[in-house]
DNA sequence: ATAAACCTGACTAAAATAGTCAAGTATGAA
DNA sequence: TTCATACTTGACTATTTTAGTCAGGTTTAT
């Protein structure tokens, strides 16, 4: 069970643009080099965050991402859904849904599963950038 | 982040264990056959289940394998640990953790993934086996 | 103009996963 | 004793996923 590269490295660019925002755009090669990411990489990222309106692009000289909402309106849930970095704790698909009636003993822990996948998102949408960013300048006092 | 299925697979082969333990010991053959997992795959699964005292082994005809404690006491949280089945959340290692000290801007989410890696293993440290079968009872009803 | 920076899609190497396969050994029962 | 059942082990491999790279754009401030 483990966080894919492409979600940690998500958050860690929006923490770093939430820290600037509403200053100046962040240019993704600065935040490629302050975070040791690819650039190619971010603008993959950063493209489906735009799409899903969580940043918003300038172009041109000087440009960037700056945030389009609030940074404690957007929650960690919401840069997961962006980026199709879902938590799964199933295989098991809707249609095959038939041999998971609580007859089989598959369903004996298809309900655990569940319980630990709400669990886990139920983390992911009490966070928020704001608390990522305000922890840490707390922790640093 | 998704579950692998060397950790679902363990844990549904106990939990059918757990149904018929103290009984007689159950077959590899019967747990592939009722829950479709391979059998060769099962049987390294229940390898290190052994090793790492979950299960205990009883050969010959009619052999199979029976639980080596109480389910109430093993937690999930034991299961992953015997089978190398881990919640990772960072990608960084002890000896760098000198590039983690709060100055560089790594840190801003390095504390977030430690608090997730706590909340999910809280999760499997909380869940044994019994309360699996047990709620599967409790919702047949 | 031109350089900085966004934008897009196709491609690929490496790692992890989810097994398979082969060759055993141990034991209970007929 | 012999035979079938079932555990035991280690090596191998196909598939999938991940984590990028690469090549070509377009937009816009200066």
């Amino acid at each position: 069970m483990k966080l894919t590269s492409k979600g940690r490295y998500a958050v860690m660019a929006l923490a770093d643009l939430a820290k600037f925002d509403n200053i100046n755009p962040v240019s993704l090669r600065d935040i490629s080099l302050r975070q040791g990411i690819s650039l190619d990489y971010l603008e993959q990222i950063f493209s489906k965050l735009r799409k899903n309106e969580i940043v918003q692009s300038v172009r041109g000289t000087q440009g960037g991402y700056i945030l389009k909402k609030k940074a404690k309106d957007i929650k960690l849930t919401n840069i997961f859904d962006a980026i199709d970095e879902k938590v799964k704790t199933v295989q098991c698909k809707k249609e095959s849904k038939k041999s998971c009636n609580g007859k089989s003993t598959k369903c004996l822990t298809h309900n655990l599963w569940d319980e630990l996948e709400n669990h886990i998102n139920n983390f992911f949408k009490e966070k928020s950038l704001e608390d990522l960013v305000k922890d840490n300048i707390e922790r640093r006092i």
